[in-house]
DNA sequence: AACTTTATTGTACGTTTGTAAAATAGCTTC
DNA sequence: GAAGCTATTTTACAAACGTACAATAAAGTT
């Protein structure tokens, strides 16, 4: 990897402007002990970070540890080594989108077509439309088939996402007294949601965000047609 | 990566059983001098192998050489460097994607809708939900952001892709008298088939081939209502 | 203020990386 | 069959890799 430029060795500042502790010496900011929580939290939002800019290949140890503003030796003392520190960094990713699952589609008074329609809106928002965001969630599928660990956490994931699906699908199946197949509607949604987000996120300029929101729409009004899907 | 066990340095042998030419030493088999196009073409080929196996992170030169059984030396001979050879096995991938759908959805003299639905059928079948595609497939998509030229790549490949699917959406329109919307219900139907594709390879056991076969057709099934999509 | 604990750094080490370039050998031509 | 071309291998090398571990220092305890 010689081609890649050699990211800056200097130490970032992790909290610059509190300087108060400490000796600030002239090599930079002092050392910070912190909280292990924290700083557990600071290394998997840097993996996920350089994950997304360069991909597996550029998220090294030594990149990762810069990038959370901590020396490379730190890592191994809160994971034990690279690859658990990734499976970490994916297990995070899986838990932002399901917490974003759950406060739009099982949450709030609002009929069940008008909370699908809002999770849609902010599935397409800059929110998750964000260069960062599929260069973490391709590098998470790539380990997908490596990963044992990253394999489960998929699996677990996935069935969450098309459950939670499905139960919105029922609520508004029975507020508007339709016949659905709740099940097989949300994987096909979850699906066209999935190809819609990665076709946008790859190439932007290809279609509008507001296309893919109108597709998902005119999917749950397509619903009604009621044509029986086996789902086998 | 001192976790990866070391592959076998053995040399394989391209060509067992033409051992007719060269001298067949016991260090193995003898060097054969090959056309260029079917050197690059086993480069390319081995790339995708190892992509899709070990993902971006194992695919290094010598893994790649060692599998077109070749020395690594010769990458240098044939490609200006590891970036091009890679960006040449994405090209390869789109190509024979592309092949795909031009040969079941713009020949033979079927209705456009049967067309359609041997293409869902060979999509969704054991040709491409295949252990090997899916890790090659995503390390294309990891390179389309890092990587200018693979990029371009997807561009004009996903461009292509829509014409053609578009195409047979106005045949099958005209063919039964339907109205349609022929560039939405693309985009629609092709972001379906990529993320039932995708959640399928990445996961099999989760659903049957049969029943993303079955959301298709659904979906064409379903274009018959004709409401109007806003695709802006 | 001295002591303990341990978070954090810095250095070291053996491998592996991509590429360069010399050495070798297969095929063609004369 | 000797000469020439170049596909292929071999060797070499500096840089970067992940991990191990000793050195340092920040915070807590007495």
């Amino acid at each position: 990897m010689q081609s890649a430029f050699h990211t800056a060795k200097i130490r970032e500042d992790p909290l610059a402007g509190a300087k108060t502790l400490g000796k600030a010496t002239a090599e930079g900011p002092p050392r910070r002990r912190l909280d292990a929580e924290q700083r557990r939290g600071a290394l998997i939002r840097a993996t996920i970070e350089v994950l997304a800019e360069g991909g597996p290949r550029e998220a090294t140890v030594r990149v990762i540890c810069a990038r959370a503003g901590v020396s490379h030796g730190l890592l191994r003392h809160y994971f034990a080594g690279q690859e658990s520190l990734v499976a970490a960094a994916c297990r995070s990713l899986t838990r932002d989108y399901d917490a974003a699952l759950e406060r739009f589609l099982t949450q709030g008074e609002d009929p069940a077509r008008e909370r699908l329609h809002a999770f849609f809106r902010h599935f397409f928002s800059d929110r998750w439309i964000d260069d960062r965001a599929l260069g973490a969630w391709v590098a998470y599928w790539s380990l997908v088939r490596s990963n044992a660990e990253v394999a489960e956490i998929h699996r677990e994931s996935y069935a969450r996402q098309r459950a939670r699906m499905a139960e919105a699908l029922r609520q508004m199946a029975a507020e508007e007294s339709l016949e659905i197949d709740a099940e097989a509607e949300a994987l096909g949604i979850t699906a066209l949601l999935d190809g819609l987000w990665l076709e946008h996120s790859l190439d932007r300029p290809s279609f509008s965000a507001q296309a893919a929101i109108s597709l998902c729409d005119t999917w749950l009004d397509r619903v009604v047609g009621g044509k029986e899907i086996s789902y086998v």
